[in-house]
DNA sequence: GTCTATAACCGGATAGAC
DNA sequence: GTCTATCCGGTTATAGAC
């Protein structure tokens, strides 16, 4: 369905092996350590690689933090494959979808704040706007079709079309969020995504009234400006 | 009216002068190299101030930053004083100053992403929810509250009361969108805060409509959890 | 051509003397 | 308040091994 990396993957069964182990141990490390507190060394130390190596595989310590969101969009894309096929109601397809967001990235929550920092990053190559980003992006965007589409909402083609690309805004909005949320069993999130889809999908249903055509034509306009800007 | 430093002020005038040095070599050499390309090093050198000294004035680059935020925000309160004076209808107040806000950073363009990416950062000390950044926060949400006020826009009080934190959050989204815009002249920024700004008052004005009561709800339910989130 | 390793570079940050 | 010397970690150069 993807392919789990940006740069090319490696060539060899030798290279395979050393590139798992690497981001394996990364990982681990950002769980035990947090991502500052993780140096390049000590990844490779532990991966029973030299330096040099880590930097064939992983151009910098960010695009290790590339392959982590990659990591967790396979996690999402397994966790939410049962509600897709069984429920069609959009609210709750959409609701059950972005909380599945958070339950799989909770574990990550200690270190999260600062991997989305460096990849919110306007400058930085992987921010989510940008060129090698964007097979994830897209993967992401994808993934919100797939909601809307299977779901028994009628939606006008103009929403329709540029719905996703919203939703996927919206997502990172609620990762935003959620990275800032110390509330017991981050439930102060969880009640953000329930009150905001909720939100959507009522203002989906009202987006025909006659007061909010003007203000549903100039929504669409901005969300066609942000994707094209992208 | 407002300190121009997170940090302690210096306490002798030799002091004042450094740190002022020291700020004026960092903007200048931002302008000229952008922010990564401009080292800590060369700053102090310009500054003529050893590298040590630099710390002890700032505690780190992104302090600078802090510091430069502070100047663009002066530059923005004195750019809209005489609009606030003059104008009293809430769209054209609301225009007016989010306008002047990307036309005082215009020239910091170049680097205002790496500028902007360095703050956005949640594990950053000086992002804007931050303890550090909360003086600069709650007057960027006062000027907000001054644009409501002045305005001959009447709202009901549970919107009035959380409207200027939410166009804070507003000229943040905007100042991300501008610092993608590659378009001649930022036209494409500029049309965005037009109709941003048209739309925001125009769903305030149909805030009472009673089919929108129940999102009006959700909404400022919303900001108001983010703004504690805060 | 693919992988690995060692050594060095560079720049942000800190320690501590004056 | 200022300096010099040093640390530390991301990154790069480059040479050798499979």
């Amino acid at each position: 369905m993807s392919i789990s990396s940006v740069t090319e993957p490696p060539k060899t069964k030798r290279g395979e092996t050393s590139r798992a182990a690497i981001f394996d141990a990364a990982l681990a490390l950002f769980l035990e350590r947090g991502y500052e507190a993780t140096t390049m060394r000590a990844i490779a130390e532990r991966a029973g690689v030299s330096l040099g190596s880590s930097y064939h595989y992983f151009a910098s310590k960010e695009h290790l933090v590339l392959e982590f969101y990659w990591h967790t969009h396979q996690l999402h894309v397994a966790a939410i494959a049962p509600l897709l096929a069984r429920e069609h109601d959009l609210a709750a397809r959409l609701r059950g979808v972005v909380r599945a967001v958070i339950v799989t990235c909770e574990p990550f929550h200690a270190f999260a704040g600062a991997i989305f920092g460096t990849v919110a990053n306007p400058a930085s190559p992987l921010n989510p706007f940008g060129r090698e980003a964007k097979a994830l992006r897209d993967e992401v965007i994808e993934l919100y079709a797939g909601v809307v589409k299977g779901s028994d909402a009628r939606l006008p083609a103009d929403i329709a079309t540029e719905l996703p690309t919203l939703l996927w805004l919206y997502q990172m909005g609620i990762l935003y969020f959620w990275i800032f949320d110390r509330s017991q069993g981050r439930l102060r999130t969880l009640d953000v995504i329930d009150q905001t889809t909720d939100l959507i999908v009522r203002l989906l249903g009202l987006a025909n009234l006659p007061v909010l055509r003007g203000s549903r034509k100039r929504v669409l306009g901005l969300v066609r400006s942000i994707a094209a800007g992208a």
